[in-house]
DNA sequence: TAATTATATCAAGATATATTGATTTATTAA
DNA sequence: TTAATAAATCAATATATCTTGATATAATTA
């Protein structure tokens, strides 16, 4: 019950739901190019990926200062299922700009 | 973007996913079957049925001064996969003691 | 070593959600 | 028509979650 509210309250936030699309649509990124292409501010990203991570959703790997997040592979079952929906959410989502130009905030 | 929130939210509680639960195992209950069986006050079954409802995964038929909620068909496919997983969780339920056996209360 | 950069965590306030008891509405029974 | 029952809604409080800005940590560069 636990795990299962845990990846469902992860879901549970528009937010999350962007980062979701976004790192499924555009591959790993770290989170200054995820502060550019979303304009949101670091702590507010850094607490909804820690969220996502934690639930199952996403995994991390460090290089060197830089944490790069992308979607965990192989999700199971009900994790694909609810990723395939959001797959299907009409969204309008910013362009990516990656590699860390846009960093040095 | 909100109906799939809408469909989360509804997802993101215990006593929800309980009643969910009970009712697939179950089938049509009346409210006050399910106070009886859950120890839950009125009030708050109430309130939680209709945030089922409202998400799309009960419905309800009036019959007099009952009010019988179940497992809506058919679900659409994630909603479907979010059963099957509630299904699949080790969850102690009450015994049913059902047909107003246990109203009036 | 000191400064810089990227990220994580913390603290405070704002917003949302859940619980309870009281009230309201609607239907049935006396 | 009055009383009783089932269910929905409301009001107040409690709890959880989100946002922001400030601070802490860790790795890199000067």
């Amino acid at each position: 019950m636990d795990i299962f509210l845990k990846t469902v309250s992860a879901l549970n936030d528009e937010t999350r739901v962007l980062l979701l699309r976004f790192l499924d649509e555009n591959g790993e990124s770290c989170v200054c190019d995820l502060q550019n292409a979303l304009q949101m501010i670091q702590s507010r990203l850094s607490r909804h990926l820690k969220i996502l991570k934690d639930a199952g959703f996403l995994r991390v790997e460090r290089k060197g200062t830089w944490a790069y997040y992308s979607v965990r592979t192989p999700l199971d079952r009900f994790r694909l299922e609810a990723l395939e929906e959001i797959r299907h959410l009409e969204i309008s989502l910013p362009e990516l700009k990656k590699e860390n130009k846009g960093c040095k905030i």
